[in-house]
RNA sequence: GGUGAGGUGGAUGAGUGGCUGAAAUCAACGGUUUGCUAAACCGUCGUACGUCCUUAAAGAUGUACCGAGGGUUCGAAUCCCUCCCUCACCGCCA
């Protein structure tokens, strides 16, 4: 959520931000400095009543204390009398302020100036590419054909069990994705991350507290009996983490780093796209956050780009990092890198990372704050990165090094793998 | 699921209707002392939203907040109701 005094100090920016970001209703920001203007005089006109009141029943005490019982029932009618004026106005002081909130939460964030102009995922930009692509033989096949012969993952298995989306894992396709699992977590906490395996649901507040909702609403499964949420990365409970809370400026910056299956509803992909591993409901991720002082977030976000990239390197996967354009980014963020890596069989860029830095959306949502050295009450920045997403690394795994004698495994693998190679 | 006890400021913890935005202790911060460290002593030490003042900072002042939401009352941390959470015991169970 943006914050009431940036709008309120620049209007003029914040249209202009809001503006790159494909966002429509501009004209809400108008709005909101309107019922925020509507809201002070409310505030101020039920306050003074309520001084009143106030120093009524105090005197009402003193009388009684005194023994002088006319006197306060006087004052006592007193009080009834500005009790009933008081109320039509903080009714309407609590309307206002509802109707506020409804409003500031519809607004997105502004995206840094470092975002590239466009409206489309064709206008983001290549910031760089690594690895090699692989020079495959003309009998290369995908990866759900490979799966299907190393008998891997079970696609009609899952649906049977669930429905479509929901992959099966099998053998050494179970196998590896521990593997995988595994070596994120090392890597990540080897970077000065502290891990957690956090709750797989979240209640309404948490999914507020990140953007998830009001936002992504129909992306969440829901579980009504008990008003959770299945989370769809574990972005929202490890952010969750320090909500309403106030941090020492000492402790940070405060990293996390977590494994939890992620799911997703994926309402409204269909096509081409969902073959195989490329979109499924439920999958698993690696997931890092970071909480920091506002003024290092940059240079974070830039640290956590060159982690993931790292992380990258070390599996041999062709990769490349967009800078998203400014009509391609989420809702929450500020700035967003993606990451894709390149799948040969498929001759296609599959994304398997974002790195985002939020500035103080979620933190102004969630009130994460430090004290500054001043002594003065500031949100942190929040920011988060995918470390690494596995089916469409899986997917590139199999398709890139595929070969007669069967799927070559990344050396940093073996060892948590137990084997060099599916076969 | 049942029964009982609880949820107060960064922490511990006092507070059963007005003098309590909240004792005390610890932690933290500033200072004095000291050759240094420690100790001792003095001081500061909640948040949000308004208003006034100010270039701003600071300051003054109002309102709200003692798990959440309602209610009783002139007046609620304190009494009542509902919900949430924590702990203990029982039941069930990986």
């Amino acid at each position: 959520m943006l914050q009431l005094q940036v709008i309120r100090q620049n209007p003029g920016f914040v249209k202009e931000r809001l503006a790159i970001k494909n966002f429509k209703d501009i004209q809400l920001v108008d709005e909101i400095i309107g019922l925020d203007d509507q809201r002070k005089k409310l505030q101020n006109e039920s306050d003074t009543i309520q001084s009143k009141i106030n120093a009524a029943s105090k005197e009402i005490g003193q009388l009684m204390a005194k023994g002088q019982k006319e006197e306060a029932e006087k004052k006592k009618q007193e009080v009834a009398e500005l009790k009933s004026s008081l109320q039509p106005a903080a009714d309407e002081l609590n309307g206002t302020e509802k109707k506020l909130q409804d409003l500031l939460i519809l607004l997105p964030n502004l995206p840094s100036d470092k975002v590239p102009p466009g409206k489309t995922p064709a206008d983001n930009v290549v910031v760089r590419e690594g690895g090699i692509k692989p020079q495959l033989p003309g009998d290369a096949v995908p990866h759900w054909e490979l799966i299907k012969k190393y008998d891997i993952v079970d696609f009609e298995t899952g649906a049977k069990i669930t429905g479509s989306g929901f992959p099966l894992y099998k053998g050494k396709g179970a196998k590896l994705q521990r593997a995988l699992v595994q070596h994120f977590l090392d890597f990540n906490t080897k970077a000065g991350y502290t891990e957690y395996l956090p709750p797989l649901m979240v209640n309404e507040t948490s999914a507020r507290g990140t953007g998830q909702l009001p936002d992504k609403e129909g992306q969440m499964y829901f579980m009504p009996a008990d008003n959770y949420y299945m989370i769809p990365t574990s972005e929202v409970p490890l952010t969750n983490i320090y909500r309403d809370e106030i941090v020492k400026e000492t402790d940070l910056p405060i990293k996390m780093t977590g494994f939890s299956p992620c799911f997703r509803r994926e309402a409204g992909s269909f096509g081409a796209d969902v073959r195989g591993l490329n979109r499924v409901h439920q999958f698993d991720k690696v997931e890092i956050v970071q909480i920091v002082q506002p003024d290092k977030s940059y240079t974070a976000h830039e640290e956590m780009v060159s982690h993931v990239e790292q992380l990258l390197q070390t599996l041999g996967l062709p990769y490349r990092i967009l800078a998203l354009c400014g009509g391609d980014m989420s809702f929450a963020s500020a700035l967003t890198y993606d990451f894709e890596v390149f799948s040969a069989a498929q001759q296609k860029w599959l994304e398997v990372s974002s790195v985002s830095n939020f500035e103080t959306f979620q933190t102004n949502r969630m009130k994460i704050r430090f004290k500054d050295g001043k002594g003065k009450m500031q949100l942190a920045h929040s920011l988060n990165g995918s470390s690494l997403a596995l089916p469409r690394i899986v997917a590139c795994i199999l398709e890139n090094n595929q070969s007669t004698d069967g799927i070559k495994l990344p050396p940093v693998l073996h060892s948590y793998f137990g084997d060099v190679m599916i076969s």
